[in-house]
DNA sequence: AAGGCTATGTTGACAGTGTCAAGATAAAAC
DNA sequence: GTTTTATCTTGACACTGTCAACATAGCCTT
């Protein structure tokens, strides 16, 4: 980046677009990332992006794509820690999700916006990743159902269908700005990790 | 709308743009709505909207409010149902809840979504009908905790915000058309709802 | 009723945007 | 060494939101 030589071929412009609009996304966010921008700071005319991504939407999706896989990453990490307790890590991952989310949120909208996923607008690359992660989200659901930590008496892709969607609500009510006060964000991990597993844990 | 005379003075523009930016929202999104197609349809200029609302986001704020005005209303009918027992009209509103997002998701998006709420670009107008709405569902949370049907060991005020995350969460995936499948809506609601509710249900 | 104020409407203009088409250049393949 | 292919370029089009300056018409006051 620092030393690039100004020639008729970039190089390696691929790359330079996927990290520039990361570092871009977070900071700006997504709306205010336009490819002729991007262009401009790869130091290349505004089409040039066009022989490298179909459109602005493929170019969101690499980078969505890469999102995804460092996720799906981390929350092995944390489910395969076999020091702790199934509820520890249960409880510890509510509170990473989420961690994730306020941490990173103009990424987390990327990839779990509607600009991506709607009207099939999701390259089959970025499907490639995206689906092992959510699929890895039952496989969670279905070991802590196992664990005796949530219900039982729930088929598990409905149930992992809810924790889920109730990790991704609050989350995006943070996100956006609806939950203005983001300084119990804690209390509501722990909040929703007891409603999981209240049965459970009375028992 | 149809004895609409040519005139220099259109009467009622104000009413007429946010009619037609409401149809027109529900059908083909609020990504597709444009001031200059609202103005053109309305049989008006380019910028005679700008004398009427601020900006676009103005616009968008006043129909997001008249949505929650109407939320409102249908949520406290389910809540108020005399005839039905607590748990019933629990279940209900969580099936209303997702049925609503699922029937007008682009009226959902706008209401709940980042559009209006980030950077506080949201109406004092807005706030004025929204936060009654979200308020509404602390003191439905509340009602239900009296009556045992939600745990009772939990502030009330986290407690709704987790529930209502668990809805908006579920909601959003569906809209966002990350749930892509949604013949399994009402089994998802029931599952949601056993969650919340199971502990008191098996004591 | 006459004049002025104000609400509302108009055109013109600017700075953006994504994206297509056609041509230029360099690297890689034969 | 020539041809093919990948990459990059400029030009152009149709959009977008929004500002400034000007025009019209209805209302309010005198």
């Amino acid at each position: 980046m620092a030393n690039a030589v100004q020639s008729y071929h970039h190089g390696d412009l691929r790359s330079a677009l996927i990290e520039a609009a990361t570092a871009r996304l977070s900071e700006y966010g997504v709306d205010s990332l336009s490819l002729r921008k991007l262009a401009e700071d790869a130091g290349v005319s505004r089409t040039a992006p066009y022989h490298h991504f179909k459109d602005k939407s493929a170019l969101l999706s690499a980078i969505a794509a890469k999102g995804f896989s460092d996720w799906h990453t981390a929350a092995k990490r944390i489910f395969e820690q076999e020091d702790k307790t199934p509820q520890a890590r249960f409880r510890e991952f509510v509170h990473e999700y989420i961690g994730y989310a306020a941490d990173n949120p103009e990424m987390y909208e990327l990839m779990f916006g509607r600009t991506i996923w709607q009207n099939q607008a999701a390259t089959n690359d970025l499907k490639d990743v995206a689906f092992p992660c959510f699929q890895f989200q039952v496989t969670m659901t279905r070991y802590w159902q196992d664990k005796g930590l949530l219900p039982n008496n729930q088929d598990a892709l409905r149930l992992a269908q809810v924790t889920w969607g109730t990790l991704h609500g609050i989350a995006r009510l943070l996100i956006d700005g609806i939950y203005a006060d983001s300084s119990h964000i804690e209390e509501m991990c722990d909040c929703a990790a007891d409603l999981f597993m209240q049965k459970q844990m009375d028992a």
